[in-house]
DNA sequence: GCAAAAGTGTTGACTGTACACCCATGT
DNA sequence: ACATGGGTGTACAGTCAACACTTTTGC
């Protein structure tokens, strides 16, 4: 074992600065009762003309969860994000052939949030996508190794559902049992059972707080029952998706 | 809005170079029954004399994996890493104060082994800890903002115990169920109902595989009998921590 | 009244847990 | 024989999915 135990870390220089850290947000929303992402196009290379996820570069000074807000709230043109909105970090793309402009760290955040619309001066170059279309044989390739952290974020997504209760982030307070159950639904592509799934949302303590009104009637049928998002960050039990 | 939707990412420049990029390594494993970590002793400033995560910047042309793989061989002494050895991305720490040198962003990666031991003639510097001795108030700071990682990585770990297989990447092969257990025991820190367990993990498709051999005795009681790990990544259905 | 959506009740299958009991070995 | 750890059986309680049924609205 003649291997050296001195780490390099403990040299006072700081190695190699010509390494880059990129930002880049999945933002998720219902749309049309269907999961959907936003996505930008790009004006430059490399990779000119093709949809990439929002992101940039963190600056000096700023944490990575300032830089991912930051980078939100420029793309979306909404100053203030929504109260439930989530944000956490996903994962971190440090491949040397991802960016053919050199190393390009890329730390992902995934981001749920309720459907807003993005600007209309910039509607052809930020929109939402749905993620049905980006699953079609035929979709336009993303930009750098964007259409893999985009995969994993919906599986992220779909796996958080299960613990936490992010699906309030999707929709706007007060919302009805039935809302929360399309996002589910959207989310996972599958159908559930409303009598099952209010009870499951119901005994699961703090996930949801009752409003005591119900909801102006829609066109025929009963109106449902409001609430709010509740206290809990954990679901014991957890909500698990049918097999 | 008259905010820009030009990216600051489509500029052809990399943007800023002063960053620096490091992954730190939490291998864990389980030593005397304990759940117990892997920590560096620093030499030089800052921090010096501190205990620390192993690892260490990220080279030229080196993927993140490849890097975390490095340090762990490096401080380990162990040339080829175990076989069933698990090795996953945890999550990156860039506060702007993390490192009083300048920017680093460090890239975290959680790794669990079964029991080796260091080299003896790094033993000062390079060992195990429990991470009960770690927990005891009077316990020395780690360097950086190592403790939060550990804190983190432990979370983690005893998370994806439920859901996925990598509690056998704790232990060499064959093994017996009672092995299994210990595991489940030492890292959640409860303790389990052999009887239970055993059906459990037999009733999960491809959990582990029999071997069909017993063990040797060892002093008294049946001997168990041996299994290898199976070809699950996914353990289905879950296994649930007691409340 | 009829359709539609919300909400309640009920049942049968399945799962998890506690614990009694049997098996195979060392001393 | 007895202690020790491995392995099987069983019975009770809790959970979950399926679906019949009632409630409250619009038309």
């Amino acid at each position: 074992m003649a291997r050296s135990f001195a780490p390099e870390r403990e040299d006072t220089s700081l190695g190699h600065g010509d390494t880059s850290v990129t930002v880049d947000v999945v933002l998720l929303t219902i749309r049309n009762g269907k999961l959907s992402v936003l996505l930008v196009k790009r004006a430059m290379e490399p990779f000119g003309g093709h949809w990439a996820l929002p992101g940039g570069f963190v600056r000096h000074g700023e944490s990575l969860g300032d830089a991912a807000r930051r980078e939100l709230r420029d793309k979306t043109g909404v100053d203030r994000l929504p109260g439930g909105m989530h944000l956490e970090q996903l994962k971190t793309y440090g491949d040397p052939e991802r960016d053919p402009r050199g190393r390009v760290v890329s730390v992902s955040y995934l981001g749920l949030g309720p459907d807003i619309s993005v600007p209309s001066d910039a509607s052809a170059e930020t929109r939402f996508w749905s993620w049905d279309e980006l699953q079609a044989p035929d979709a336009s390739p993303l930009a750098f190794d964007h259409k893999r952290i985009l995969t994993d974020a919906v599986e992220r997504a779909r796996a958080k559902l299960e613990y936490a209760p992010v699906a309030s982030a999707f929709v706007d307070e007060p919302f009805t049992l039935a809302d929360l159950r399309r996002i589910y639904e959207a989310v996972w592509g599958v159908s559930l059972d409303a009598p099952n799934f209010r009870r499951k949302v119901l005994s699961t303590p703090d996930f949801v707080t009752a409003v005591g009104e119900t909801a102006a009637p829609s066109g025929g049928g009963r109106p449902a029952e409001l609430y709010r998002r509740g206290s809990a960050t954990l679901l014991h039990p957890a909500m698990l998706r049918p097999a």
